[in-house]
DNA sequence: GCATGTTTACGGTTAT
DNA sequence: ATAACCGTAAACATGC
């Protein structure tokens, strides 16, 4: 449960464990990939509560992504400079947190021997990197430098992952004249949220002081308890039939649905712009590489 | 030296 | 009550 007791929400704990964190900074990314470094920023950034003893929470993190067989480390190509791996959500693990809690697992995600795809971390690995080149292939740009992180705001199918970063942030920007992160602090848009937060942790947003940090988070609850949980956090099968990764190429199919982000909205950083609620798949892709060419 | 990654250990919390 | 999960600390290895 979240700690409550701090006067502000922004020095508090989030309610999130750091498999959860970890999880929603790779599905942030649309190479659904991430290096260590941007994991832990993605977290700081949005999270004040680690932007203190990062020596304590980073090396947690690092233990989990190492221990936990929900995290796969993608080593890098030769086109991907860079200092240590990618690391990269398995694609079997979509539905780790079916019960909506993001402080607790239903169950530890371990990589079964029954499957015939996908068992050993470096058969995932290499399934993933193959997705994340033909998702930046498709693009019309290759691997990113990870400079940084998009959102998928938006997408044709009502599916959103329990802690995909579009459940957790993805309402701010669809609200109509929704505000970026820089300008979350607005109290009017913070306090429709405030209301769903209160009903799910009252003894955590009880008070009147609405947190600017934590409204950012913005968690559609319902979507959290309710939503169709059991669907997989990326668009490839929970549990690939046996031609599905021989069929990666029927991938594009998914892109213009999943690949939707407005990448400049989304920086946490970046001035406040506005999405359309539902943009075109064009100008989806469009808007997708066009961030790409900006940070190659 | 530092960042990254692995592993073990232990105590607290939560689900069953 | 117990197993499973979580957070933390720490030791150690590796590569730059």
């Amino acid at each position: 449960m979240p700690r409550p007791g701090r006067n502000t929400y922004s020095d508090q704990k989030p309610p999130y464990s750091y498999i959860s964190l970890t999880a929603m900074a790779i599905q942030s990314c649309p190479e659904k990939m991430l290096p260590l470094s941007e994991i832990y920023k993605f977290i700081m950034d949005r999270f004040p509560y680690y932007r203190e003893n990062t020596q304590r929470w980073q090396n947690s993190l690092r233990h989990n992504l190492s221990f936990n067989d929900c995290f796969i480390k993608i080593p890098r190509r030769p086109e991907q400079p860079g200092k240590g791996s990618f690391w990269a959500l398995h694609p079997n693990c979509g539905d780790m947190f079916e019960n909506g809690s993001f402080l607790r697992r239903r169950k530890r995600f371990k990589v079964m021997i029954t499957s015939e795809h996908l068992q050993k971390p470096s058969d995932a690995a290499h399934y993933l990197q193959q997705q994340a080149r033909l998702r930046m292939t498709a693009l019309g740009t290759h691997l990113p430098q990870m400079t940084s992180y998009n959102l998928s705001v938006s997408q044709p199918s009502t599916f959103k992952h329990p802690f995909a970063i579009e459940n957790i942030i993805a309402r701010d920007y669809k609200m109509p004249g929704s505000l970026a992160f820089s300008t979350m602090q607005s109290m009017s848009t913070g306090y429709q949220i405030h209301n769903q937060l209160t009903t799910a942790w009252p003894h955590m947003y009880s008070g009147n002081m609405i947190d600017a940090e934590y409204t950012a988070y913005g968690v559609p609850l319902k979507s959290l308890s309710h939503g169709a949980q059991s669907l997989p956090a990326i668009p490839v099968p929970i549990k690939p039939a046996p031609a599905s990764v021989a069929s990666i190429p029927a991938l594009h199919a998914h892109l213009p649905a999943f690949l939707c982000g407005s990448p400049q909205s989304l920086s946490p950083t970046s001035p406040t712009q506005s999405s359309p609620a539902t943009p075109s798949p064009t100008s989806l892709l469009h808007s997708v590489a066009v961030h790409c060419q900006e940070v190659t």
